[in-house]
DNA sequence: CTCAATTATTTTAAGCTTAAAATATCTCTC
DNA sequence: GAGAGATATTTTAAGCTTAAAATAATTGAG
């Protein structure tokens, strides 16, 4: 099969007869590693200004940053869904936090296994700072993107993220269904 | 100045007075949250299946996937350009790859203070494997999106990646400015 | 009510990650 | 060819992160 066939280019023979029984995702991991490198791009340089102007890691300013919206606290629980971190991770940070005056946990009213955690006045207080400058450096660092640039991304990754959670549904058992006579 | 002025909703008084000196990043904040969503969730999931089929860690197929792209070998310093992360982080994910037998290290021909790694026969065998499963896995991922939809995303996200290189570049004083190289 | 299953959190062990300091080698200039 | 500065890597300390097991409280079915 096409073994007289010369190498064209990106698209060679043997490209073309993997397709036939699977598929070619080429695209889409050059997408992946695209967006991977954006990412750990920004992240690393919110990571290294938050430590030089604040002294305060990134994880404990996206806690933070979580509580902020949630004026009547959050659950250990809500935090590491919100987060999209393990549990026992959310555990450890709050922690720190609390040493740090900047949040406080208090037991849940109604369920006793639950702790609900809430910015302090000074949490508050440092969060609202940080968050300032945490602004402008996002606006800075995007500041090559016109306006139909970030409508575009912003509806696209919307689509992406569709796609991943979709995909990860697929995999997942999924909850309590004994008996889910079709996944 | 605008003391008799009643709070008109999300654009409040004093939402605009900020923005006479400073600017708002509202849209770019969103942004920036969605495209880290988009990313952990991608990355989790990822995780997750190379531990649960292969037994192992992100960061170790990461740096094989480098190696299986350098016939000739890299140095720690080039796996730590390529992976954007510390020097420090690499001798110990080389050292424990090195330990499972997946890759080696030898002194680098030329100047005794660096090594070259390579993958070994079991390691390459090991990563195409994986490597397979990987490819699906992302085509999986984005299985929501058409051609066009990828090449947008492609263009949008280079445009934010030199953007974001861009502020990078503005803030350290000290580069050699080699890192618009990418191969 | 009672017990099994579920949910919330903590603990543990292993590994990842960084920044900063330390070591060793190299390179370049005089 | 010596010494200053640059580069490659390792070490260290602290903190982050996960998966899995353990603990504790809640819920729901019978």
């Amino acid at each position: 099969m096409g073994e007289t066939m010369p190498d064209t280019g990106p698209m060679t023979v043997d490209a073309e007869t993997r397709m036939q029984g699977g598929e070619d995702h080429r695209a889409e991991l050059r997408l992946w590693l695209r967006l991977l490198t954006c990412t750990t791009l920004i992240e690393s340089q919110i990571r290294s200004r938050l430590r030089a102007r604040f002294d305060v890691t990134l994880p404990r300013f996206d806690l933070m940053a979580q509580l902020e919206k949630a004026p009547e606290g959050m659950t250990l629980g809500d935090l590491s869904r919100r987060m999209m971190v393990s549990a026992g991770n959310v555990t450890g940070l709050v922690e720190r936090l609390v040493q740090d005056g900047l949040v406080d946990r208090r037991p849940a009213p109604g369920d006793r296994r639950s702790a609900l955690v809430n910015l302090t006045d000074k949490g508050r207080k440092a969060f609202e700072e940080m968050a300032h400058d945490h602004g402008d450096w996002i606006g800075e660092m995007f500041d090559g993107l016109d306006e139909a640039d970030i409508d575009t991304l912003m509806r696209l990754l919307g689509k992406a993220k569709t796609s991943a959670r979709a995909a990860q549904a697929r995999v997942l058992p999924t909850s309590t269904d004994k008996d889910d006579a079709h996944g």
